[in-house]
DNA sequence: TGGTGATATATCGACCCGATATATCAGACC
DNA sequence: GGTCTGATATATCGGGTCGATATATCACCA
């Protein structure tokens, strides 16, 4: 993904089903977003921090971590001085996030957000979350992303027009690619639009497509 | 694209025609990748800059920038002392980059690089270079790019499997859409194995597919 | 004469990524 | 019983990208 302020979104959507710690927040969202994302330690670890800091999510107490069995703990290392370093880092604690209401709000308001960016990793993640919308909303939000896809089509044909004879066989290639992938990607846009306009009196939500 | 250095190999690839300032390098690159990125000047300023610090490129002098009809220009500001403040930023003088024979290197040994990353990135802009790789090396990289595709869609098939119960009807429909989407690039790589393997005795190397 | 929009270079703050450091603990292997 | 490996868990660092913004020149038209 690796845009910018991504993983409030889903981090708060997890949340709000039950607290977690942050390594069990990545692994859910790992399943979530399967091979659309993996999140690095680097982005969620920071994510949480500003969470805090915004009083979205508040830190539970440490949960029973440390310093159980304390004879073998004070003995086996040398309660040294350089122990204590700098970072102080980490070993099994667990920090456990629990989100607030405010919390709340901050993730309705990000989720409904109809004029907010709609590109693919934008996207994606909202529709991750698509089930705590009104369906109106859901609408909005699909009609705008079918808009950004075909103005993105525009932008290829516009391409392949003008620079056509200029391109080498793989650019082209290329390009036809991108383009056909576009459309799938409206097709399966005007699949979802037309499943919320009917799929209240008709049938299920669910596009059946392949089974596996 | 947002990812990390991955300016170097474009900008190379295009002062290898050719030298250019940065402006119109932007406006190639955009003609070259049309929708699929737009390149920001916060990531090709400094990218031009770490090219030149490593010996890449090299700038030529300003191009008859500067202060033309000096009478004008002297009287028009208070050529007061904070009009120098910091930055002495830009306007019009052109700064034009060459590549260095280091830079061409730099831009095959890259290029070439088969056990690089070949997410859709990476994989994006060595295609739009091919031109300048052996058939085997092209193979190569196609090969892996295929690898790579079917471990995702490898995850995705885990993915359903594992949770399908448990996630909503949106989720899935992404999971389904994204999986479809893998096995069409999966066909498009194919297509272009294809191509390499018999293009030289065949016919021509570009796939026909949709025209416009 | 002045306003708009394209041309052109450059930096800033916020943020993400990959790698890495630190530490605990369960189970395997011998 | 000892140790090695790998999963669990938190955290930071450097380097890189993005979007926004500042600055400035110039062509064109009104």
């Amino acid at each position: 993904m690796q845009q910018h302020g991504m993983l409030e979104l889903p981090v708060l959507g997890l949340l709000k089903d039950r607290a977690m710690h942050g390594y069990e927040l990545r692994k859910q969202l790992g399943a979530m977003l399967g091979p659309f994302w993996q999140v690095s330690w680097g982005s969620l670890y920071p994510a949480l921090r500003r969470l805090a800091k915004a009083g979205a999510v508040e830190k539970l107490a440490d949960e029973a971590p440390a310093r159980p069995r304390r004879r073998i703990g004070s003995k086996a290392r040398e309660t040294g001085v350089k122990s204590t370093k700098s970072t102080l880092g980490a070993g099994r604690r667990k920090t456990v996030y629990r989100i607030t209401p405010k919390g709340e709000e901050l993730f309705k308001s990000m989720l409904e957000e109809t004029a907010a960016a709609v590109d693919a990793e934008h996207f994606t993640l909202k529709l991750a979350f698509f089930r705590y919308l009104q369906p109106d909303t859901r609408l909005a939000l699909l009609e705008r992303r079918r808009a950004y896809l075909q103005d993105k089509l525009a932008q290829f044909k516009a391409n392949l027009r003008d620079y056509r004879e200029r391109i080498d066989s793989y650019t082209l290639s290329l390009q036809h690619h991108g383009m056909a992938a576009t459309e799938n990607d409206i097709a399966w846009i005007d699949e979802l639009i037309n499943n919320e306009r009917g799929g209240g009196a008709v049938g299920p939500t669910q596009p059946e497509t392949t089974s596996v």
